[in-house]
Order: C-alpha cells, then structure tokens, then sequence
DNA sequence: ATATATTTGGATGATATATATCCGTAATCA
DNA sequence: TGATTACGGATATATATCATCCAAATATAT
C-alpha cells in the first residue's frame, strides 16, 4: 500500500504557497522548478487541490496558485482527500457472503467485522492527519529548518513575486 | 491509496483457521474454496503468511495450513505486514533536498517534518490495528454473525477435518 | 484587438504494481 | 512408489500510477 508521491508533492506545494506574500500567486511552472518535479504532472495534482478549494486560482499573466483559506484551516487530511480521494484504504467485497458458508443477503445488517476493525483503524489515521495543520507544518520548518535554506527560499520567491 | 485485497483474504482465512479443531490442518484448496478466491493466489499469499510465522504448514496428505499462534496472540497488525510489508505508505523522496533552496547534505539532519507528520499518523493507524487480534474478532463474529452461517461453516469444517 | 501568460480538462502513452496462473521441486504420508 | 501438499520461480494479464501533450478557456497588458 503505497501512497502517491503527488501527496507529497501537494503537500510541500502548500507550505511553500502558505509563505507567499498576501495577493501574489506562483505560476504552477515556478512551483515545479523550485521542487524540481515534472511540471504537467504537478499541474494535474494542484488542479485537483483547485477543485477541492484548497487553493485559488488566477490565469493569464501574474496569475497562479494560492492558497484558498487561511493555513490554519488547511490540514493534512485535506490535502491527502484531495489528491487521494475519500475512498478508504481497505475495500471489503463481501468475501463472507460467498463460498459454502453462504446465507440469505438478509443475515448480513451490519457491515463484516473485519472491515469494520479496518475501517476504525482508518478512522484513526485521518484524525491524526486532521489535526495538523499547514500553517503548523511551517511554523515547525521556520524553527528546524537551516536558517540558510528559508534565506534561499525567500529571496527565490522575491524573484517571481517582486519580477 | 488501495490496500491489496489478499489482506482482506489473509484476515479471513486466520479466523477460519483460528475455529479449526486442534491437530488438524486446511489446505489452501478447501481454504480458497471456502472463500471463493483464486486458489493459486491465495496460496501465495497464505506463503506470506507462513513466512511471517502467522500460520505453520505442514505438506503431503492431511496437511496445510494452520495457525502458527494463538489467536489472542495474532493482530492484524502482524497480517497486515505479513502480506503488505512494513513500509511506510508515505514516502519521503526528500524532494526539499532538490531545487533552488536545497543547501548542504550537513543540513538534513532531522527527517523532514512533513514525512515526520504523515508517518505519526501512519503509526497511530497501526497502534489501532495492532489491538484487534483474531480471537477478537472471532468472538465478535461469534455474537453477530447469523447462527444459520455459523452453522454451515462447522458442517463444512467437519466435512474436511473428519474425512 | 492582439499578443502573452496562465489554468483547465481530455487524450494518450509509459512504467510500475497488483492480480492471476502455471510448473517444477521438496516434503510428507500411506 | 504414488498421492498429496506447500514452496518458489517464471510468466502473463489487468489495473493504477506516473507523465506528457494539446486544444480550449481565461485573464492581463499593450
């Protein structure tokens, strides 16, 4: 069970977009070159954060991606539904119904056990991931990260928004 | 992000397993059969499991599979890895390494925080799966499940453990 | 108006993973 | 010896992920 790397692609997307000056957007070419990921293919997962109002959009020139809320209200969990969907994990087809062991489909109310289980350990994962934030994630980098590094990424988002 | 459906199989088999009478064995045929699976595939994932030690074998006539533990002692956690490994699902490609902000290798020293934040809550979903075992859900079924299934499913165990 | 920059969505292709089958070998039992 | 069974390797097929390209829509500036 691997998850898309367009997850973590999203997700840094946002920290980046979460330390953007107030009315300015990133183009999704400049969001590519500073993660140095394919650009089209990243275009597909910021449309799908733009569908879920995760982020806003401007086109034509100066135009780009923002955010779409303030990052305290934009959490993990959102932006791995967004990219991922909000199937679950585990998808339970029915196994106990077939075979030799197999009643009349009034006998099956409640959903199997083992999915149930399944889907509770689920539930726990996704209220883990709802509980962080972007704005904590970059309240977290601004006190790990090297000092030089958040120097290299502003001064390279001077270039686009001051240009 | 999908889980293999052999887990789903894997979990259902241990309970199965787990009702078997003492000394005796099912092979992955009467297993698939039971379950209405691909005997083949089944079979490669039951290796899985046995590799894992999550269930114990033994070959020729009147052998197969059986559990390798008790059952209060197998959670599906252990199935989980057996069949799915033990790999984060979020993988960090470290891509904060990679474009105009990346600095010197020497900078890198803690995990990046977002990977630190996904596998958190990865772990808090394996905490939830490691507290359900199969006796667990054995009882649970013995509750819920419709007698009548209960029923069919001893007459057909008997049918291969007695003969 | 025209040219430029940008997102959007559809179509398509490439690669990887999951699903499924087959076969030869080893082990076990009667 | 013959039957039964697990095991592991090889292979085939289906599905999902990853990636690219293009036409259309939209916005800005000149």
């Amino acid at each position: 069970m691997k998850m898309s790397e367009g997850i973590e692609w999203a997700i840094h997307c946002c920290t980046l977009l979460a330390a953007l000056p107030e009315g300015t957007a990133l183009p999704v070419g400049r969001l590519s070159e500073f993660h140095d990921v394919p650009k089209d293919y990243l275009a597909k997962h910021l449309q799908s954060l733009s569908r879920a109002g995760i982020v806003q959009t401007t086109r034509g020139p100066g135009g780009g991606y923002r955010l779409g809320r303030p990052a305290e209200r934009i959490t993990l969990l959102d932006v791995v539904e967004a990219i991922d969907g909000k199937d679950p994990c585990f998808q339970c087809t029915e196994i106990r119904r077939r075979g030799p062991s197999a009643v009349g489909a009034a006998a099956y109310k409640k959903p199997c056990g083992i999915a149930r289980a399944m889907w509770s350990a689920e539930a726990a994962w996704r209220r883990e991931l709802q509980k962080v934030t972007i704005a904590a994630l970059v309240a977290q980098a601004a006190e790990e990260v090297d000092p030089k590094q958040i120097e290299k990424s502003i001064s390279w988002l001077e270039r686009t928004t001051g240009g």
